[in-house]
DNA sequence: GGTGCGATGTATCGGTCCGATACATCGCGG
DNA sequence: CCGCGATGTATCGGACCGATACATCGCACC
């Protein structure tokens, strides 16, 4: 997962270590609290070993600023190969059990802007499943073996079951919009100049929400 | 986390390693998917040395079945001790950062009707603090950094807020219930004979969801 | 003028947990 | 009588986390 969350943001800029935790933060954010340097690291050099990205130490530009006054501790600058870009894509069109996990799909949809719609449905509707299934076994639980459990566990349930009808609702949304909606999901490479203003395809959600 | 939740469970009945998931799997449902028996026999190891549970090949009760006909593959009992269920005590008082992470706090929670109010309100508000920053953190990030992030980020974030703000409503109504619920939390043990219909806490939700 | 503190930055180590896998028994329907 | 799904115990490699260590920079505060 993180793999696959690192070749996708390194696409988008060469960075260090410290800068990527923190885009990583930003784009999973809402799914996960924070990546550990004791995953990233390793994961890097890996990545590294695979020949999908490269490291560099960082060279103070053009020789503009005295170099080397203090000898400077280098930032390590990654920049993600051909080979990871390939990786990536390969990563990203993958669809599976894993991908419908929690996780897994929070990690998928932050970068559906790059994969195309195919697949993008294909991995909505598989999550849709999976959530269906936890919700139909909460609802057992609170159906049934309800006398078999205390207030505060039934109380966790109705709690995650509610989470559930809502994720499903959620995901309907996303699936009838993309099936609907027009844009033809650029793949669109990288690296060439221009850092363009991300014209990713059909705005996902319309539906404003009102509280009662 | 495991470690806490079987002692928790083990103090309701002996059990073993199948049963013991599926409870696990019953309680902790609506938080995480199933546990992993790669997860569970080493752990129940680790309790086992540590003196905080005994494991003890089941017989087959007092000879009335014929025992040796197929040299059945014995099931293996787990059992929890004195020293386990004050290890249990130890852990479930416990608060700090990780009881308030998304796992931590669904397993605190589950064995709420085994912890005194004190300790349940400070988790409470803890886990409330907790998401309340990552809440006021996606706010930010929708507001002021939002032209960063493409369509997909940005409602994978909406989706995160709006699951922060109803799950701090609801912890808001659990502690308002929390401080004004009499009942005198039972701290009970377990063990001894008769397994009586669970006479728990406080009902903790009286509100009943209607939709508009 | 110094001094401490928070942000930036790289890195390792032990430990928890997961997913895949292997293997064996039991009861039931076809 | 044979397969198949539920029951049952167990291990192994790998992913990821939390704590920790260490170093530099800029800025506020005294």
């Amino acid at each position: 997962m993180l793999e696959l969350a690192i070749l996708g943001l390194l696409q988008e800029a060469p960075m260090h270590g410290y800068e990527l935790r923190k885009e990583l933060t930003a784009k999973l954010g809402a799914i996960r609290a924070a990546i550990s340097y004791g995953s990233l690291y390793p994961t890097l050099r890996r990545l590294q070993a695979a020949g999908w990205i490269t490291e560099a130490a960082e060279t103070p530009a053009t020789a503009e600023e005295v170099p080397a006054l203090t000898s400077r501790r280098g930032r390590v600058v990654y920049t993600i190969t051909a080979e990871g870009k390939e990786r990536f894509a390969e990563l990203i069109a993958q669809t599976g059990p894993e991908t419908y996990g929690d996780t897994g799909f929070g990690v998928h949809f932050a970068f559906f802007s790059r994969t195309d719609r195919a697949t993008r449905l294909r991995i909505l509707e598989g999550r849709r499943r999976t959530i269906e299934e936890r919700r139909e076994g909460l609802r057992d639980m609170l159906g049934r073996a309800a006398e078999r459990l205390d207030a505060y566990t039934l109380e966790l349930q109705r709690h995650g079951l509610d989470a559930c009808e809502r994720e499903v609702r959620w995901l309907e949304e996303l699936i009838a919009n993309e099936r609907s909606g027009r844009a033809p999901t650029v793949p669109q490479d990288g690296t060439a100049g221009g850092r363009r203003e991300d014209n990713s395809p059909p705005p996902p959600g319309e539906t404003r929400k009102e509280r009662p």
